[in-house]
DNA sequence: TGACCTGCGTGACATTTGTCACACGTGTTT
DNA sequence: AAACACGTGTGACAAATGTCACGCAGGTCA
């Protein structure tokens, strides 16, 4: 399976060639990543399966069979966990460029990973197998770099999501997930339910209304059914 | 700086030649590491510092001075944050055979890592330059296999910290808190304020002592002055 | 002895969050 | 039209947690 070749005209990032789309990206977050234009990886890369994933796949379950290393082209993944009752948070997001955590943990042992992960759109990535990844590693001191910076800013992530639960209110945790997701999304109407929302926080619909209705009375968002348009 | 010789006697493992100890460590951990009785990087560790850090001790502001790999040998490093009012959250800790991420953050980019990591106890640990580090990465698949699990173990342990801190109430959290220490320090007496505790679960010593009244009096614990006993 | 610090106990209270029950409107299906 | 699923609003209530204001006991130090 190969990436399609697109002429890049004026269309939207999504169709057009994935690896073009991971380069640009990877020079603005790693620039020394990239050499005279191309990235200094590209011979792995461009050897390397790209897979096409549906959206709303379960990719990884606590066990996962993955046994390959994957590296997000485009889409985004969810990453979450749930409790005995099914009440769920959302950990983290793995966007374009970003290293999907659960796979290295797959590909090295597989050992117990209390994690789900589930595509939330169409999700292009790209596929090393084990010994390809190791030699990656062995070889290019850059490709290196970038897994342990990718791998260390994961866990930087993940400790600023312990803060937010421990010390701020479910108003303020709300309010920055709200303009989070804006972000990620690149766009202020967000389409999503007062369930979505309290998944993503890991509390119940009711209080998400709420609060949501604070705001909405206080001018921040603006609601519908099913969205919410941040107006501040 | 070189480890002290000494022979392996009935003494405690503090006394005893700490890559010893760090071996007999990863060969339960990470069997794969050890070959014909030795680390597969001894050359490596053989060659490299070690430093000795002493108790109470900031090793790691938000953005750190480090710019060596650290491995640690013993002791324990408490990694945690802080809000604005003081108040602190435990997010883990470092023990014999823990790399520290932050070490790694810190020699790779040195990027802003909201924690902080203070030495518990005196503290030993190995220390590599940037190039030895990637070096080793390079030339040593064990090596590297190992800080790569070492990496995403890490992330696996604070995914559930997040998990405890939405799904569970402070009671739980706190019983669990109580048994993994005293997993950790080998001891079912702990010697800890109610103050620490609060510091540890990133709440209010009032809170805490209110809970811990209840385990007393469920018979799951007993106190005095600055100790806490796990009679369960 | 008295002053002081630290660790702990505790009651009263406010606030936050979770839970339950139910109602309403919209859109879809039968 | 009737039935249904879904998203939302909402009021009442319970439970958990945070906060404040104390008091008390043990130890240290001058």
């Amino acid at each position: 399976m190969s990436a399609p070749e697109q002429p890049l005209r004026d269309v939207p990032l999504q169709s057009r060639n994935p690896l073009q789309v991971l380069q640009e990206k990877l020079q603005q977050s790693c620039p020394q990543l990239v050499r005279n234009d191309r990235l200094v990886w590209n011979e792995y890369l461009e050897a390397a399966d790209i897979v096409e994933l549906p959206a709303g796949m379960l990719v990884m379950q606590p066990v996962s069979p993955c046994t390959q290393f994957m590296l997000i082209l485009g889409g985004s993944v969810r990453v979450y966990q749930q409790n005995p009752d099914g009440r769920e948070v959302t950990l983290y997001r793995s966007h374009c460029g970003d290293v999907c955590v659960l796979s290295i943990n797959g590909m090295l042992h597989n050992r117990d990973f209390g994690a789900y992960a589930k595509t939330e759109t169409e999700v292009l990535a790209l596929t090393l197998s084990r010994e390809q990844f190791m030699q990656a590693m062995a070889m290019l001191p850059e490709f290196c770099e970038f897994i342990l910076t990718s791998l260390t800013d994961r866990i930087n992530d993940v400790l600023h999501v312990i803060e937010n639960t421990v010390f701020d209110s479910l108003n303020t945790r709300l309010m920055c997930s709200l303009s989070r997701l804006s972000r990620e999304t690149g766009s202020d109407t967000l389409h999503l339910t007062h369930q979505e929302l309290a998944r993503e926080l890991g509390t119940s619909r009711e209080v998400i209304s709420r609060i949501l209705k604070v705001f909405e009375q206080q001018g921040c968002i603006a609601q519908e059914r099913g969205v919410i348009r941040i107006t501040l």
